[in-house]
DNA sequence: CTAGAACGCTTAAACGATTAATCATGTCCG
DNA sequence: CGGACATGATTAATCGTTTAAGCGTTCTAG
């Protein structure tokens, strides 16, 4: 106890001076890079840990120009989304040796470039970028890899939300429904186009299909107005396809409010496998993302793109792209879907 | 622009030379600390600007030992709060000039320690720790921000669960219900307890209340089972009080789905105002935390207390104080709360 | 037998900013 | 007129790490 004590920040320099060698052998033993006996190199590592020798990050920081850092920002921390797209990054981050710091761009273009701003400012070597509706990232000065959906222009990788819709969309057209609404926030989502497209692909030909834009509506109605799900349903409509669970929590409980079963009279699907999908009764129908192997491959090309870029000074800097650019969904049944009951239809 | 593209990453020097000065003006200059006088000032800020100088993190944090870096380190990333929170940090250590690193635990107390340890290694200056359930922060060599709530010992800052309880107890009590059920995940979670002694205190003692703990539940009768709250409501209780309103969404969804309306046969109220209280139908009446005060509040202390540690260098380096220990909770009146009906009592 | 390679380690120079100490000018006042 | 002083700028050391270059010594091969 009393030995550990007299040295409070240990460095190099004290390694070295213990075991009477150089700081330049001490740090060539820990890196393995120069070339050091394999006996001074054990001593070295073993006094190093005896001594809680923590490497400077500002030291190396400075002489080898690179940070350690990645930035992840985000359109809107807010978005009940985040959290899986954080704890992922920063996991797979880790993995790679890599610290994340965040920038919140808080749903405004604007904002989302003074975030980057910051982040480049504060040093880090590439950027994961969860871009805002429609927003184009230009060269930066590090690498970036964006996570958006396939049919975004430089999206470097993300979940194949078309596929996902197609999935579900054929899940449904399985359990025998013919006229299915898809609920969704905004057309202008890409995520939430792709996935229209794929569900429509899904149901085939022989399904009836409306599409109803909350947003569209509140503008018309007011914010948080009744969507009309019930009569939908007295017209013959037996399934909900919503983008978000989100969207899909409003479509279940407000077809609960006006006394409709779910799913005997209805089945409502939603999108991502928040949190709640799993708590409310019925338990939601919905598709769940690998945000794991998403976040994996994000940070791995961009990682790739940190040790190359250096070798071209003056090289292309941009999205990153990598070895996968779709990752599948998986779609999760629970209650809230079933087959058509005898007698729903018109 | 061909003038500004001569120097790829404008240093102090590149500034010193251009002017015919040397670097230590130039670096008193933009920081203000040494003697220069206003003129040369002025004309190093303005070049300064011109060349699209950025002081070099590392470059400073080596010299000043400081980093510009907080760490945020969370129970759970996946915690449906945790994007209120993460925002609110964010931007309460931006406007204070800092940067936030995140490190998530995963739930696991030993994983805490180890996400806490990399943010040290990356040289974070302080942390903002919401601790895991009855996990005590030990010296960890920076100054250390607890947020949990009031009453758990070295807490720092947090909203004032107990008394957000005691807001809605009355609130609920005031419309008339007498007998309530309080539904919550786990004793063992100290916010949890607060609120639910928030919520007799504010109920009174006319009011008769039992308490619904769902983990225990589930142990015995499995993930995802029924809460049996229909019958609670046919025995005459008329409210529903989560204590989160993950817990209320499910309270709101079980009673919906056997026929029960709510507010009219049965009130249900939640806590911390998620993304969905306000979509779902009817919308949920919450507690609302400020959660850019509590982000204030702690940044604040974090600030203050790395300012001020340097001073005592073997000084007690431990979980810091702020101003202000707790922040009021406001009430969210929405639908799924209302007078109690004639005719619900037993 | 000796030129050169291989080995193991040390020297020393960066990286970019901060800051104490120092130095060169004037200015002011006795 | 000369010494003290304030002012404005410079010099040089320093933070901790990495890494190219250098330098003896030993080993190998022609």
């Amino acid at each position: 106890m009393s030995a550990t004590m007299k040295s409070p920040k240990p460095k190099l320099a004290v390694i070295a001076q213990t075991l009477g060698v150089s700081v330049a052998t001490v740090s060539n033993a820990l890196s393995g890079k120069g070339r050091v006996s394999p006996e001074v190199a054990e001593q070295i590592r073993s006094t190093a840990s005896a001594l809680g020798y923590v490497p400077s990050v500002a030291g190396r920081a400075l002489r080898t120009g690179r940070s350690g850092v990645l930035g992840l920002v985000l359109p809107d921390i807010a978005n009940p989304l985040f959290p899986q797209i954080a704890q992922a990054m920063e996991h797979a981050a880790a993995s790679a040796g890599y610290g994340v710091l965040i920038g919140d761009s808080r749903g405004d273009v604007e904002m989302q470039t003074q975030a980057i701003d910051r982040l480049i400012e504060r040093g880090v070597e590439g950027l994961i970028v969860i871009p805002r509706r429609g927003t184009r990232i230009l060269d930066v000065g590090c690498p970036v890899a964006v996570v958006d959906t396939p049919s975004t222009p430089g999206n470097t990788v993300a979940s194949d939300h078309w596929d996902g819709g197609r999935q579900m969309g054929s899940y449904l057209s399985s359990l025998g429904h013919r006229r299915i609404v898809i609920v969704g926030g905004s057309p202008l989502s890409n995520v939430q186009a792709d996935r229209v497209g794929g569900l429509k692909a899904g149901f085939g030909a022989s399904v009836q299909v409306d599409l109803l834009w909350i947003e569209k509506l509140e503008a018309e109605k007011g914010q948080g107005c009744s969507l009309g799900l019930a009569e939908q349903v007295e017209q013959g409509v037996t399934a909900f396809a919503a983008l978000s669970d989100l969207t899909a929590l409003r479509v279940l409980t407000e077809l609960q409010r006006h006394g409709i079963n779910v799913p005997d009279q209805a089945s409502v699907t939603g999108f991502d496998d928040l949190v709640w999908a799993s708590v409310v009764t019925p338990g939601l129908t919905t598709m769940r993302m690998d945000m794991a192997r998403v976040a994996h491959l994000a940070v791995g090309a961009l990682v790739d793109a940190i040790a190359t870029v250096p070798r071209f000074p003056g090289g292309q800097l941009g999205t990153v792209v990598a070895e996968q650019e779709r990752v599948p969904m998986e779609l999760v049944v629970r209650q809230s879907s079933g087959q058509v009951q005898r007698g729903g239809g018109a």
